[in-house]
DNA sequence: CAGTGGTCTAGACCACCAT
DNA sequence: TGGTGGTCTAGACCACTGA
């Protein structure tokens, strides 16, 4: 039963006949869609394809199906905002990466715990300057934990992101990435390795990726000159397939 | 087929055992999965269920089907952080709102260019002081298009959220939020109304939300107070459900 | 109780990929 | 060419909802 000029899937031509719908105002905000068995008689198509179709419009956030009672138009997550990292702020063709440094860290007891670990261990410090063109506009501060016979390549410490370097220097799989995105003040050090006045604010993203259980794995320090670089979020993606 | 002591079902044990062995270790990134017909064999079910699994290992970002090749286990996106606006900064109960203003503003290009529309259209300027407990947390403006016959109630303005304001208020249907995070310093008058010095930095959530083709129906710019506030993200809800 | 979505089957044909 | 995932069918039984 496929379109026989197309190529689209049968499935995906109803799932947007009914987003268009949506997007139209002709079903609004908590109307019910027909059943399941009436759009596989209106598409003349059987039930297993309508629930494809139906499957795509409730991943996109354009329905919620209720059991017992049928699917019912929501309005779409705008609330949920996505930021990629792999594209956010500059893109990634325009940055250049510079090591500015590379320590072992011992008892720090505030990062020690932030780990996971005791004050004892080993901690992996490394600090990356971000260049965009000429101009230094982050400064990247990442702690690891130190893992025996898993040297940090100097290729890996200039150019994986910091889900990737975690990825390859841990044991452990990672699972999950937490961010806080705030505001401080630039202190001398940091004003002047972004080539700045030392009075000036600055956007600081920090990110602590885990393993299964809440194992934290790294830790993530991105200090942000304020006028050189911006985080771009956006509602789409979610629905992106659709 | 269905496990008989357990209410789960048997794709969800397929998706849940394969994401235990990716976690673990014993799938490696990069690696192939069985093929569907070996699954199906080896969970004695049909091969449509065990795509059921697979689906829901893809949806989370754990594996990537190939046409032709098979599916392979991929690194779990952490670049892709949601922000979650009704969770995010302060708990939503905590919240109070109130309304500093309402206005109609005219002939202000720059916001008229930002909504698609000419000077001379009507545009409604909405401003809220957000509160954590007697705390003044942000300054919250929202610009609308002026829409005949769709008066804002007081009831909305004091406590809908921006989506649904828009939603509640425009005719078209909005369908995606952008959003650009960036550090500006307060003015004058933003200090006053945050009850803080002048000379504070301060995080800007700027967001513009559109209907279908691209068409502007809302700005909403916070203005929030650098140690009151955070934007908390995760990598995780993408891959909640499983 | 009738109607709905949730799960599952045992087939089928296709498009794509490697060899 | 043989193997893979992508699409689709025409059934079935179940759990849940509402009257």
């Amino acid at each position: 039963m496929r379109s026989r000029e197309n190529l689209i899937p049968v499935y995906y031509r109803l799932a947007d006949d009914i987003k268009q719908q949506i997007e139209a105002g002709v079903l609004k905000d908590g109307d019910l869609i027909p059943t399941e068995a009436q759009l596989g008689e209106q598409y003349a198509i059987s039930r297993m394809t309508v629930r494809q179709g139906i499957a795509l419009l409730a991943e996109a956030g354009l329905i919620a199906t209720v059991k017992g009672k049928g699917s019912f138009v929501t309005r779409p997550r705008l609330n949920q905002l996505v930021i990629d990292l792999t594209n956010s702020g500059v893109s990634k063709e325009q940055l250049r990466y510079k090591l500015v440094s590379v320590n072992l860290v011992r008892n720090n007891l505030e990062l020690a715990h932030e780990l996971g670990l005791s004050g004892e261990t080993n901690i992996i410090a490394v600090k990356r300057l971000l260049f965009k063109g000429q101009l230094p506009v982050a400064i990247e501060e990442k702690f690891l934990r130190y893992q025996k016979g898993k040297p940090l390549l100097e290729t890996q410490l200039e150019y994986a992101d910091f889900p990737e370097l975690v990825a390859k220097h841990q044991d452990s799989v990672p699972v999950r990435n937490d961010m806080v995105i705030s505001v401080a003040a630039l202190s001398a050090e940091q004003a002047k390795l972004l080539e700045t006045e030392e009075v000036l604010p600055a956007l600081v993203v920090k990110q602590v990726i885990y393993a299964k259980e809440d194992k934290p794995l790294g830790v993530s320090i991105m200090v942000c000159h304020k006028d050189r670089f911006e985080l771009k979020a956006t509602s789409y993606p979610l629905s992106g397939r659709l």
